[in-house]
DNA sequence: ATGAAAGCGCTAACAT
DNA sequence: ATGTTAGCGCTTTCAT
């Protein structure tokens, strides 16, 4: 109702209870040599007053924040929604507050560089999945607090992630095991530096497909704007009018393979029997269109996340570059079967190389 | 790499500078009476021993934080994730802070109403998505600062949101204007005070019926665990086995809709040919299953909401009871149809009153 | 166990 | 245009 009245202060309490404004800290905060009675009295009279404390004026003393910052490029995907939904409630369990940087751009995020709002207003900072130059990984170890890298790894530096290397090369090899030869990766065209993993899964794809012989193809290899229809029906159309197409396909998150999914179906290109296809992340809809996927936990990596921050923060004596590496698991769904028997040659066994032609 | 060094302070670099401390704080706030010449030599000291300052030791004079805060239930959902994605950098081009409660259950809810951790310490509060008691709305009241109430609507506060009644009285309109009589509302159940918008979206639809002349018939209102896939399989079992079943299904969320119709068809029924389905929200996946729904825009509302923050927090005589509407739209796309002609009397003109029975 | 006093790093009067 | 000074609301010695 007014809204000029003054917050009450600590000496506010003090006086309404009786005591010196130090025993008044000292009842708050929880320090033991206080006694019952006058504890009682204190708290009686922060009640009453609807006192809080200011973490401002305690931090100027005691040089810590309670506060650590997130840089996040986005909250708009699966991924932070979850990651961030696990990492929340855990830093407030342990009386932290979460500051959130959202830098979605590029001009934001030249801006965060050069002025570092964090620096100086908080004890730790948690980057997100950013793709980060050398320049801007310097610039952060200049801040003066523990920074803590999630879903990439940074050489050195603290960092939680899954090994999207190896999860891409089990699912590629998922695919191959299956017979498929001629098998396509797709990825979704981020902004320069926003992502850090799809580079890592094409890694893995690449991989395995060398690992088991197979020539690398370029043409197997297409791009989209992310949860752009028009995009993922034209990388559809680039796959089908190949020489010879591929019979399965890798999407390098389950938005894009579901994406992918209903483009093929409306041509009437039936999956998995005509071509298979075969996700990342596991979110909800892959369970909902029995997609074949690979699993990863954002929840586990903002639990893990959450728990390094606070140890680096609590412990200087912390280990200042521990790599935490969660696991990944594919998870072997409807969309993905065995490739078609090869055009024209019914029943053909054996040699499984892609459909024949005249 | 030393994680003991001291963070410079405005003193020691106006020593530098060989200037007083005012005239750092001056030139560092872009207060125009500072000489070019002096300015410049601040800022470059500044620079070199990389300066920041900080905001608590402002804010203890100033008593304004910098900061708003913001209470969340969860960020793992459409809904939040595109607002905070909208008003997060809004926050950040107007230089404040974002700090983050997310109170995902009820012992969090309680902690947080209980201690108010944002009192005190954030020049405003965002309240997302709550369906606040009255005890809560009054602790709020309490806060000292400007509270908005975003997607939820709260006599005599500021509030942002979307007309949930009238977008889902038009939504079920459409499936009445196309001749279905017998529909039916799904919603899932949140935990208790968690979701304002499904209340309400339920009053429109039957708000709609009773306009139209159609009995509101509680076998038609179902209820499942939100992204439960047996309790979206169970709420489609209990429409199936009425005795007159539903030939239109209003969902009070697309992602509930995209389970309802995954569901649907997983036992042969067409949609829209032999059940209709209408979601809520439009989001990404809405296109993709082209599914006809009703439009809201998180982003839209994000960004009333950050303009009205700052608004209240920059001028005291702003007016604290302003509701910002924002504008709903049925999106008709492939999952709406008129139902199917009556049972056993092919051809039936007229009379769309439900499947005929023996 | 409690109180007095100093000072954290800034801003905002007030001087000049 | 710049410097001086007095706090902002806490925590933390240091006394008692």
């Amino acid at each position: 109702m007014s809204p000029a009245q003054r917050h009450p202060t600590m000496n506010d309490v003090a006086e309404r209870a009786g005591v010196s404004q130090s025993t008044v800290s000292r009842t708050l905060r929880g320090v033991a040599s206080v006694s019952p009675e006058v504890r009682a009295r204190v708290e009686q009279a922060a009640r009453e007053l609807n006192f809080a404390a200011s973490r401002y004026a305690a931090s100027l003393v005691t040089g810590k924040t309670g506060v650590v910052a997130v840089l996040v490029p986005t909250l708009d995907s699966w991924f932070m929604g979850a990651a961030l939904s696990s990492l929340g409630p855990l830093m407030r369990d342990a009386d932290m507050e979460l500051t959130m940087y959202v830098v979605p751009d590029l001009d934001r995020r030249t801006a965060f560089f050069e002025r570092l709002p964090a620096r100086r207003n908080a004890d730790a900072l948690m980057v997100f999945c950013f793709d980060l130059t050398k320049e801007e990984t310097a610039r952060l170890d200049e801040l003066g607090m523990p920074v803590i890298y999630v879903s990439q790894h940074v050489e050195g530096r603290p960092s939680v992630y899954v090994d999207d290397v190896a999860g891409a090369c089990k699912a590629t090899r998922h695919l191959i095991n299956l017979g498929h030869r001629r098998i396509a990766f797709a990825h979704t065209t981020n902004a320069r530096g926003f992502s850090f993993s799809s580079r890592e899964r094409l890694l893995g794809y690449q991989q395995a497909l060398t690992e088991a012989g197979i020539p690398l193809d370029d043409d197997l290899v297409v791009t989209t704007p992310p949860r752009d229809k028009r995009g993922t029906t034209q990388a559809v159309g680039n796959l089908l009018s190949l020489r010879e197409p591929p019979t399965a396909i890798f999407a390098e998150q389950d938005e894009l393979a579901a994406s992918l999914i209903l483009s093929l179906r409306t041509v009437q290109i039936d999956v998995p029997q005509r071509i298979s296809v075969l996700g990342f992340d596991d979110q909800l809809m892959a369970e909902w269109l029995d997609l074949s996927t690979v699993a990863q936990s954002p929840t586990d990596m903002g639990r893990k996340a959450a728990e390094l921050a606070l140890q680096l923060i609590n412990d200087p004596d912390a280990d200042r570059s521990r790599h935490i590496v969660l696991p990944t698991h594919v998870i072997p769904r409807g969309t993905t079967a065995p490739p078609p028997a090869p055009q024209g040659e019914q029943d053909t066994g054996g040699q499984a190389s892609g459909p024949a032609r005249p």
